[in-house]
DNA sequence: ATTGTCATTCTTGTATACAAAACATCTTGA
DNA sequence: TCAAGATGTTTTGTATACAAGAATGACAAT
C-alpha cells in the first residue's frame, strides 16, 4: 500500500520543523516548498493543511502557514496532559496486560537499560518510546492508544532534549522500574502514580525544559 | 475574519454525516459534492482531507474516502477517554476555578434544570455543553480544554441520542448537582469521580448506547 | 515630516486540465 | 462455460491557469 506523496512530504516538513530547520514564526511559502520538493503547489498544499491539523503549523486564511512551536506553558499543558493520558493508560494496562506482553514490556525495559549503559541518547529515546507504547497498546483501548502516540510524537523533540541532561537516563530507568512493578504488580493505581511522576514536568525537570527553550525564544 | 469555502463545506459535511445522510461505509464522490456544493472539486479535496483528520472519515488512497462512524467498541473506548479527560479537567477545575467562574457553573447548571423542567432535550444538550466547556476551562490547561472540546464535539451526535432515553436527563441533572458541589467543596478527587461517572457509559447506559446503534448496523 | 490613499505586486484560494491508477466490461481461447 | 487478458471507463492525484484578497511602496495632501 504505497502512500501518497502528499503524506511524505507532511512528514518531511515534520522532521524539518522539528530538527530546527523551520523555526517558530517562519512562513511556509507554497511555491518555494514546491521548488524544494519538486512538485506543484497542490501536494504542498495538502501536506500544509495536515501539520495545520496536527497543530504543528498556523494557517491564517489569505496570510499563509506559519511554523507555531509552542511555548513554555502550553509545553507544561501539553505534558500535564501526556502525564495524565500516560497514567491512565498504565492503569488500564496493569489490570489488562497479557503475560506475553509483559514479557515484551520487561524486554524493552532490558533494552533501555543497556541503551544507558552504552550511554546512548539516541537508543535509549527510541527504546523507550517503544515502552512507552507497549503500555499504551496494553491499556486495551485502542482509540487511547492512538491518542497517546500522537501526544508522544508531537512531544518527541521536547522529550528528547531532557534526555540530555546529565544523569536523566539513570533517573528515567528508576523510574521505569517503578513502573513495571506496579504493572506486574497489578497495582493500578501505582503504575499510574509511577508513570504520572515519570512523565510530568516538575522541579528539576520544569527548570531544564525551559532553559532549553531558552535559545529558540531569541 | 472570513473563514475560506472548504471550511463551511466540511462543516456541513459533516452535519450530513452526523444527520444520518450519509451514512457509514457511504463513499463521498468528489464530483458528485462538488455540485452538491456548486464548487469545483479543489475545495472539497480540502474538506474532505480534513474530515479525514479528525477521523469522521478514512481516506484510501486511490480507492476514495468512506464515511467511518466508530463501531460499538470503539465508542466504548471513545467515551472511556473522555471520562478520563473530563475526570482531569474537573480535578484541576476544582483546584483552580475562580469564584466568577463558580458562579457562571452554577448559572449554566440552573439553565440545565430550566430545560429538564421544560422538557427541551435539545435545549438541555446546548445548556449541559456549555456547562461542561465552564469545567474544561477552569482545569487553567488550555490545551486540555480543547482536547476536551475535540472529543466533546466527536461524541455528540451519540451523547444527544442517549438524553432522548426516558429519565435520562433528570438522571444527568443530578450527576451535575454531586460535580458542582465537589469543586465548590475544592475536593478534586470527588469531582473527578463524579463527572466519571457522570460520563462513562456503564451499566444501562452502556445498554441504551448499543441499542441505539442497531439501526445504523443494518 | 507624517499620514492617508491608491496602485502594483505577491500570495493564497479556486477552477480546470491532464496523468495515472483502479474498476468494469468485453473478447478470446481452451 | 469459464478464465484470463485486453481495453475502455471512471475516479483519484497532480499540475497549471485564473481570480481575489492582502502587503508593500509611492505619491499627494495637510
Amino acid at each position: 500500500m504505497e502512500r501518497k506523496r502528499s503524506d511524505r512530504i507532511a512528514d518531511a516538513l515534520e522532521g524539518l520543523i522539528f530538527d530546527g530547520t523551520f523555526a517558530d514564526g517562519d512562513r511556509l511559502d507554497e511555491v518555494q516548498l514546491a521548488g524544494r520538493f519538486s512538485v506543484s503547489r497542490t501536494p504542498i498544499r495538502e501536506a500544509l493543511h495536515r501539520l495545520s491539523q496536527s497543530g504543528l503549523v498556523v494557517q491564517i486564511p489569505r496570510r499563509g502557514v506559519f511554523v507555531r512551536q509552542p511555548g513554555p506553558v502550553e509545553l507544561i499543558e501539553m505534558f500535564e496532559v501526556m502525564a495524565e493520558l500516560e497514567a491512565v493508560s498504565a492503569r488500564l494496562a496493569a489490570a489488562r496486560i497479557s503475560e506475553t506482553a509483559l514479557a515484551e514490556l520487561h524486554a524493552a525495559n532490558e533494552r533501555c537499560k543497556h541503551a544507558v549503559e552504552a550511554r546512548d541518547t539516541d537508543g535509549y529515546y527510541l527504546e523507550n518510546e517503544q515502552f512507552h507504547a507497549i503500555i499504551y497498546r496494553q491499556s486495551g483501548n485502542s482509540f487511547l492508544e492512538q491518542e497517546c502516540l500522537r501526544l508522544q510524537r508531537r512531544l518527541q523533540p521536547f522529550r528528547r532534549v531532557q534526555l540530555r541532561v546529565r544523569g536523566r537516563m539513570k533517573q528515567s530507568m528508576a523510574e521505569h522500574e517503578d513502573v513495571v512493578a506496579a504493572i506486574e504488580a497489578a497495582d493500578g493505581d501505582r503504575a499510574a502514580a509511577a508513570i504520572r511522576r515519570h512523565v510530568s514536568v516538575q522541579g528539576e525537570k520544569f527548570h531544564h525544559l525551559m532553559a532549553s527553550l531558552k535559545p529558540a525564544a531569541e
